[in-house]
DNA sequence: GCTTGTTTCCTAATGCCTTTAGGTTGTAGC
DNA sequence: GCTACAACCTAAAGGCATTAGGAAACAAGC
């Protein structure tokens, strides 16, 4: 029998771009063993279970993520930074969607922070270096432009926006024009 | 054979109620015949499909979450609304989280035109009567403001807050209070 | 070249899920 | 009481997840 030499790495490769071609949703043992060419039951050789195939997705999409946006932010402060790392996952989220998906799993505590996730909310953190907001203020900034970037994308890729007008690109400028306005006048508190 | 008396209504209720409880991606045709005390196939007299029952549950949080927002609502403006408003939805989503991950889920175009979703947009479109915002930046705005509340909320009832400080109610008012600053000094165009 | 151990992949089997087909029995109206 | 329509049932086919145990490729050592 000819051997397909598979690893864990190149399942969750196959996963993640079988969930690209019909969702995250889709992505299970079977479909996975079909797409690598090999019976379902080879596959529990390099993967504990359907849930650890799809965890092993969402790591990868969230480094993925998180290694193309440090590469974009790189050199670039203020609204530049803003726009490049918003820019970055909606490119990300359009190329491929089904990673995007999976990168909004639910993973557990430990699995999380050992996760590419923190470094994504450093990032954001960073980029508030370039705006004069107070310590306390930071976490709440943060949290705003996470949630905004993330709304906006899902329901941008969820087709949200595919019946109304203006196109969605002009959206995403404006609100980042606003969200740079908001962060270069944050209200103080009380 | 006692019969259960069921209806489409029932069985979708029943199957909101088991979202909420177990997640909505447990709701199966299976888990919710057994909720009613049903044998499976007879659940198919009520509803097409899985795909039927998951669409209606979406459905009917759609139509709750609205008729919840048309009521609190009535009788306010400016950022009173904007608060009441995102206030709403994020207590649904406390309350009811099987029924708020359903009303993400994605409808085809005619389904999504019946449904509940086009009287959530005329909501916020609404708020903004209270903010002189110029007639081409009210759609930008429009999708912000339902683009954070729904980042914040899943990002929140995701556990995505979990595990950092402050608490996601100081986060949840400061970030109301800079959406309506924003909206009170919308950047202009270009 | 042959053996030995490890790894990769296989077949087989169990149990749950979805969906369809066709039969039975409450229940309401005449 | 009879008829007709629901509501519910059993039975069966086909798919997916998972486990157990076996065969066959590959690498290393003799």
């Amino acid at each position: 029998m000819a051997r397909m030499g598979l690893t864990a790495e190149r399942v969750t490769l196959a996963g993640a771009e079988l969930a690209d071609e019909a969702g995250f949703a889709q992505v299970t043992p079977s479909a996975v063993a079909r797409r690598v060419g090999v019976q379902v039951a080879s596959l529990y050789a390099h993967v504990r279970n359907a849930e650890d195939l799809r965890t092993r997705i969402t790591l990868l999409a969230l480094a993925e993520m998180a290694d193309r946006a440090a590469a974009a932010l790189a050199g670039r402060a203020g609204k530049d930074a803003l726009v490049a790392l918003g820019t970055t996952y909606r490119d990300y989220a359009r190329q491929h969607p089904g990673r995007y998906a999976a990168a909004q799993q639910r993973l557990d505590h430990a699995t999380a922070m050992a996760s590419a996730g923190p470094r994504h909310a450093e990032m954001i953190r960073a980029i508030l270096r370039g705006y004069a907001l107070p310590e306390t203020e930071q976490t709440h900034a943060v949290r705003l432009i996470g949630s905004t970037f993330h709304g906006y994308i899902t329901q941008e890729s969820g087709g949200g926006f595919d019946h109304s007008t203006p196109g969605p690109q002009q959206s995403w400028e404006r609100i980042l024009d606003a969200l740079d306005t908001l962060l270069r006048h944050w209200p103080h508190e009380g």
